[in-house]
DNA sequence: GTAGCTTCGATTGTATTCAAAAGCCGGACC
DNA sequence: GGTCCGGCTTTTGAATACAATCGAAGCTAC
């Protein structure tokens, strides 16, 4: 069954080059391809991107790891719910992984400042920074707002690579994706003045000033949060539940 | 070539279940088996396990994903360094990720406990958390301290699964296997003390206690960080440098 | 002797194929 | 009429086979 025999390298399912699949499929999920409980057959998926099931179904153990879908032995896959109920916990602690980024990639910086020779995946990174940047100040200009929340994923993780820290990108991966899950259907709620504090930040960062790249970032944060929460409680939102009082070493 | 073709059902390659084999190289990973910077061949864990290389390259993938192994294309897959480096961070993640669990599962206790009418995922994951418990019990007692990382990191799991939080289990797979693999080699430095603290914390989520449960376990990890930090610094560790100042809403 | 190129081996990525389990529908029996 | 049992279909799980790519050793030329 030669399925679509006449995809002349056009596109339609035309052979996705490499871990591509993966970032579709979450994707798809995260900004509403794909609604919670939908069932997946990994059938239909090798159809769409138009290769064969064993390249779908490592994507999916990802995803299943991220959390992003559900799978049970012969039973296949489906799309997780937006964990809705969770918020508060998932802000909490992407208020911590966000700020130990930003912290670790002021200082990164700084470091690359002092030995005068940036290495060559710092540049890299770095780059890729100015270009989501500048994809989101033009989206930003034209007022195509809808570009902005995967824009928004792409930069926070970015900023976890500019830390070069694995373990702060894997966790960011799960948790900046749940949260752009969390604003789902309502896009244009948020927007420039938002975006406008990336700049902000990355000037703390280049300049090598961890203290105020990670109060930044903090703050970037918890406007995020009190822009989720406002949606829900037309009041204040309930007090943050969970920093719990650090109450750390004894001294 | 008939590997071994007489396992009679005896132990040596013979066909692991089902995802064991992904929980069975993690493990290999934190508890030695597998050192920082191997490279691991697909081929090899195959042979190994007596399966083919499609289910260990699912395993692999999802292994990638939690951050233990890091995989480039056509190059292969290797052990990733224990991230001695970002021990502070993984710390002060912990610390928000397992006291919102561990508020969460006497949350629910509490809620099944008003109910009257405990489900069945509850007995469940409350009957895990027993047997966790009691092995833990029995290896401090036999002295066979050897047991108890493991014990560890699977009674922390099954508190969040407790908790039913999804995505708050996704991340701490993550976070307690890395930090058990912190400890790696330095075995019995931990032990009973820590360990008896887990029945404490499950009274009080039992007893639907969520700010006792929360203090708890806070207290709880944050010792465990005291502890691994102690390690290093013969002095007092730094401030915990993570924990920014809230913040939090405008109010 | 060294630099550059080529060929070869090893390993991963993907497709195809077969086996196993789960869910569903229909029929028969109580 | 309801329930249980049997076989079908669908879908996942795994194994085998093949193609693509990388890395390194070896050879030639300068």
């Amino acid at each position: 069954m030669p399925a679509e025999s006449a995809d002349a390298g056009l596109s339609g399912p035309a052979a996705v080059p490499k871990e591509r699949i993966e970032d579709e499929i979450r994707r798809d999920i995260i900004f509403g391809g794909l609604a919670p409980g939908a069932r997946i057959t990994e059938a239909a998926l090798a159809r769409k991107y138009g290769i064969s099931r064993v390249p779908v179904r490592e994507a999916l153990r990802t995803l299943e790891a991220e959390g992003f879908v559900e799978s049970r032995p012969y039973a296949g896959s489906t799309v997780s719910n937006i964990p809705v109920d969770e918020a508060d916990d998932l802000f909490a602690v992407r208020t911590v992984v966000e700020t130990a980024a930003a912290r670790r990639a002021a200082e990164r910086a700084g470091r690359q400042l002092a030995a005068g020779t940036p290495d060559d995946a710092w540049w890299a990174a770095r780059g890729r920074i100015a270009d989501i940047l500048a994809a989101g100040d033009t989206a930003v200009a034209e007022g195509s707002l809808e570009k902005l929340p995967e824009l928004n994923v792409r930069f926070h993780l970015a900023v976890a690579e500019l830390a070069d820290s694995r373990s702060l990108t894997a966790l960011l991966r799960q948790l900046a994706g749940k949260i752009e899950w969390l604003y789902a259907a309502d896009v244009d709620n948020r927007g420039k003045d938002s975006w406008s504090e990336h700049r902000v930040l990355m000037t703390a960062v280049d300049s090598g000033d961890p203290e105020r790249a990670q109060q930044l970032m903090c703050s970037h944060v918890e406007q995020s949060r009190a822009g989720y929460l406002s949606r829900f409680t037309p009041s204040l939102p309930p007090p943050p539940s969970l920093p719990p009082p650090p109450s750390l070493p004894p001294n």
